[in-house]
DNA sequence: TGCCAGGAAGCCG
DNA sequence: CGGCTTCATGGC
């Protein structure tokens, strides 16, 4: 039967490896915005108002792409593709970074371990935002539990088998919902009001990916992320770095990256800000996928 | 139980 | 600009 579905196959470079990519996808069991089983990816997109309901294999040298709720329009299908390659930053080749890599005291051991790792991009604005928004000084299993309620209070779902597939809320609808909705959810207010802002600053165009992607002055697009209430330095590079392709970008403060530099310099104490901007400084052009195999070793 | 968590705004000098 | 305080909530 599965044999009549429409099937999409996207080549992959030489450097990626499906399974690496998995442990990060795989990192919380409360992720709601994908499934996994037997190493395929089953995920609800939404495309211009069309239900696409994809799973995702790893087949030699490609990612094979079944469409399970029949053929989409072929403007569907262009996004599916375009979704898949920004999911897995196919366009990115990791040659020089991982040439950079081996010359480094801490990268060196990484990129061997976890050769063919890649970014793994969140192409929707509205939802990297609104993900580092939840994350902002909290533990990243209680950023989990509140996503997980966003996404089935205010997300579109599609039941397939009995089960409930979600995609996360569009930024028009968090636009006209109120902070007492998102403070039930035990948002805290600030939070609530960051998101909502967020989402009514893109609702009306102030705000978009396109404009900031267009942008290629790196500091301007982190100026015109900082300017937004509720966006700081670590939010705006948390989304240049898995949603604008901006390899540059890096988290300064990030305390999962101070956590896995204690642990990769077996150190007492997590390193002063000043040791982690000099070691970002070595990771120049690649500081995005430095701080991404980084997080890759909190993860076992 | 108390410390801490993928920070940011607000304030002060 | 740079440092300090406050915010708020749950995990472990």
């Amino acid at each position: 039967m599965k044999t009549e579905e429409p099937i999409l196959t996207l080549r992959v470079p030489a450097e990626f490896n499906f399974e690496e990519c998995l442990v990060v996808l795989e990192r919380s069991p409360l992720e709601n915005l994908y499934g996994i089983r037997n190493k395929h990816i089953r995920k609800l997109l939404v495309h211009e108002g069309e239900m696409i309901f994809i799973e995702i294999a790893h087949a030699e040298c490609a990612l094979r792409i079944e469409f399970l709720t029949g053929t989409p329009s072929s403007g569907g299908i262009s996004a599916v593709q375009a979704f898949v390659e920004e999911w897995f930053d196919l366009q990115t080749d990791l040659l020089p970074f991982y040439e950079m890599a081996a010359q480094d005291p801490i990268l060196h051991e990484l990129v061997k371990k976890h050769y063919g790792l890649r970014l793994l991009c969140i192409p929707d604005l509205f939802e990297v935002l609104s993900w580092a928004v939840m994350g902002q000084q909290i533990n990243l299993a209680f950023a989990y539990t509140m996503k997980k309620r966003f996404v089935e209070n205010f997300g579109e779902s599609f039941v397939v088998d009995g089960e409930t597939h979600w995609a996360f809320p569009t930024c028009e609808k968090i636009a006209e919902i109120e902070v007492d909705e998102l403070r039930q959810l035990q948002f805290t207010a600030k939070k609530a009001e960051y998101i909502i802002g967020i989402a009514r600053a893109m609702a009306n165009g102030d705000l978009s990916k396109q404009a900031l992607m267009r942008e290629k002055d790196e500091q301007k697009v982190e100026q015109a992320l900082t300017a937004i209430r509720g966006i700081g330095p670590w939010t705006a590079n948390y989304a240049m770095m898995r949603c604008l392709h901006v390899p540059s970008a890096f988290p300064l403060v990030d305390v999962g990256l101070h956590n896995a530099l204690k642990k990769l310099l077996e150190r007492e104490h997590k390193p002063a800000l000043s040791e982690v901007e000099a070691l970002s400084k070595k990771w120049n052009g690649w500081q995005a996928y430095a701080a991404f195999y980084l997080w890759r070793t909190l993860y076992e």
